[in-house]
DNA sequence: ATGAAAATGTACTGATCGGTACACATTAAA
DNA sequence: TTTAATGTGTACCGATCAGTACATTTTCAT
């Protein structure tokens, strides 16, 4: 099945949306530069909101599949993936369009609890935490839920970080700090 | 000197883009929430800009005294402090306005490195890990800017995860995973 | 009290916001 | 080829954006 138009406006949508920011993109822009018209986009979804929603879901869904594929590459142990995590995230942090994390933008640009939005940012990141606890426990972390939200902590602090600081130091002092982390809580 | 009417502006604009973000908050809400005219606020600030720059001054300033005084009040040592700087995280965090971090918003909405409100989070954040370093420097680290900028990864990320996913654990997780590489790498 | 100067409020600007009305082009069944 | 249905582009809607013109009020030295 071929990239339907609707999938395709998303997809741009989405890099725009993260380049420039919610707010400060708007529909006039988006028709501009995806050369969909106004009214075949309400047509697929019946407001910015619900646009935004999709591009949210689909970076989730990058994402969930970049977290889970990478470090499963590059090794083999749980204790060995939970620090491959590290790597991937250096990787994605040092590559060219990084621009901070998408859902602590949307967060930051909705922030009320409560909106649709929000909220899919608390599932996107209680999702990542529940895959860093599931690696911590099959490397026999004594309390896994607490070193995964730990570790988390750090690939939040990096991303925000390299944002604001530039690309230098962050995410290998996350990785220096996570390295000191696992290896105190998973006995070798 | 009682506050004037332009720090008045100030505080109360503070106040109005910390809770509603800066794309969202118009000019004319300014006007209609804090009283003042447009032509007096346009006679303060030439533009929004320079007004949002004010108010990230200010909160600056408010950050450099609350994290300077809060910690040396509740301990001697340099160590002690910086362990203590976690406590008044957590209290920032616990507090009820809390609503995550103005900078990160800040560059979260202006995302250009080169814009003056970006560079303006970056040097707050710079100014915040310098004073890390120095009480890591004092507490013995071995590493005091390393040490530091950790820590700070986990600040930032506890910031963003208690605005993301609520308050319950992200502050004292911070301060585990801290006591954890503070102890590590200053000797007793 | 009076007059000059500073501060203020109202009403407006053109541009852009999210969203829609409607005419036109395209398709496919008949 | 005709007809109905769908998809698309243009031009527009009222609301709001940042910012301004200007008349009016307030302030204060005289």
């Amino acid at each position: 099945m071929r990239p339907s138009r609707k999938d395709e406006l998303i997809d741009k949508a989405l890099e725009i949306f993260y380049r420039d920011g919610f707010h400060a993109t708007g529909m006039d822009k988006l028709v501009h530069e995806t050369g969909i018209s106004k009214t075949s986009m309400y047509k697929y979804f019946a407001t910015k909101e619900d646009l935004i929603l999709a591009t949210l879901e689909r970076r989730h869904e990058q994402f969930t599949a970049l977290l889970t594929e990478g470090p499963a590459a590059r090794a083999d142990s749980p204790k060995g993936q939970l620090m491959a995590s590290f790597d991937t995230l250096q990787e994605w942090i040092a590559s060219e369009g990084f621009n901070s994390c998408m859902f602590i933008k949307a967060s930051s640009e909705f922030q009320d609890p409560s909106h649709p939005i929000h909220q899919m940012a608390a599932m996107h990141k209680r999702a990542l935490t529940e895959h860093m606890a599931n690696l911590a426990r099959k490397a026999g972390a004594k309390e896994p839920e607490a070193l995964a939200r730990q570790l988390m902590l750090l690939k939040e602090g990096a991303i925000v970080t390299a944002h604001i600081q530039g690309k230098a130091f962050a995410a290998p002092d996350a990785k220096d700090a996570a390295r000191t982390l696992i290896n105190l809580a998973c006995p070798e």
